[in-house]
DNA sequence: TTTACTGCAAAACATTTGCAATGAG
DNA sequence: CTCATTGCAAATGTTTTGCAGTAAA
């Protein structure tokens, strides 16, 4: 099991001739010990404090090297600019409440094969899929009067 | 059913005290002749060849007041900015082809009750559904060796 | 030592906004 | 006539890039 996302980054970094920077193993700390969805600006604060010098552009440079290797995924959530967090464990996908904001992740099971059957007769290979949805969670749908 | 999409819109622009231009009847137009899925760029230049005048800006605003009405849709296609198609009769979603980059349109049956099986449970009511997916089609497919 | 990586500032984009002029009703 | 709408240009907000200096390996 223990399979620990910075050593993985390390190695990964290391086989492609690239190199482990303290910049780097910072931002995928920051990725895995949060459980929120951050942006980049949010990952850039956070990132700060702990390295004052760190630049934006790093945080941007990291997180698309990131995406390469599939150690992080990017969300769009609601019509809003990117979002990132660590790959789960557990694929999931994101419910972002109009009145709150919330983002709730759920669960689709069997959502490859799901897929599979859709595509089924035509012949594509699906590689990545983008499921959201957005709508009021149960607290804000209890104001609107629902 | 005659659902003339223009007439459409010029009663509920004028219902709601706005006007009809002619900017907004040919931005609107342009979308529902093409089968395409323009972004605003490409709507512009379109738009450009019988109106040198029209400006961006209003390209934008009009696609704003468009998607309000619920006459157009906006879809994040992959990564890319925004792409719009007016409202389509049957609902469907869309497949980019990260070879070719064709967009291929698709039914998912049934998708309702899917997606209210999803959240049984949770009481959340959802008012959009973000749905697309990434891949290959069958002749960029071939092309890789698959 | 080599050269990948960083910080910074500037550039690149997509989209929005302020404002005086225009034109639909 | 009124004031919603337009074109333009300037402003915004996000992400990318060029480059000289820095630091992994």
């Amino acid at each position: 099991m223990n399979t620990d996302t910075s050593t993985q980054f390390s190695n990964s970094v290391r086989e492609n001739g690239l190199r482990m920077t303290k910049q780097r193993a910072l931002i995928l700390d920051i990725l895995r010990k949060s459980q929120e969805h951050l942006d980049a600006e949010a990952l850039h604060d956070r990132a700060k404090k702990l390295d004052p010098q760190i630049g934006l552009a790093t945080i941007y440079r990291t997180l698309a090297l990131l995406k390469n290797f599939g150690l992080v995924n990017e969300y769009d959530l609601g019509e809003e600019h990117g979002h990132f967090e660590t790959t789960p464990l557990t694929p999931h996908h994101h419910f972002t409440c109009l009145g709150c904001k919330k983002i709730i992740e759920f669960e689709i099971p069997c959502i490859d094969s799901f897929i599979q059957d859709l595509l089924l007769g035509d012949e594509m290979i699906v590689t990545r899929a983008h499921i959201s949805f957005e709508g009021y969670c149960s607290s804000c749908r209890g104001k609107l009067g629902a």
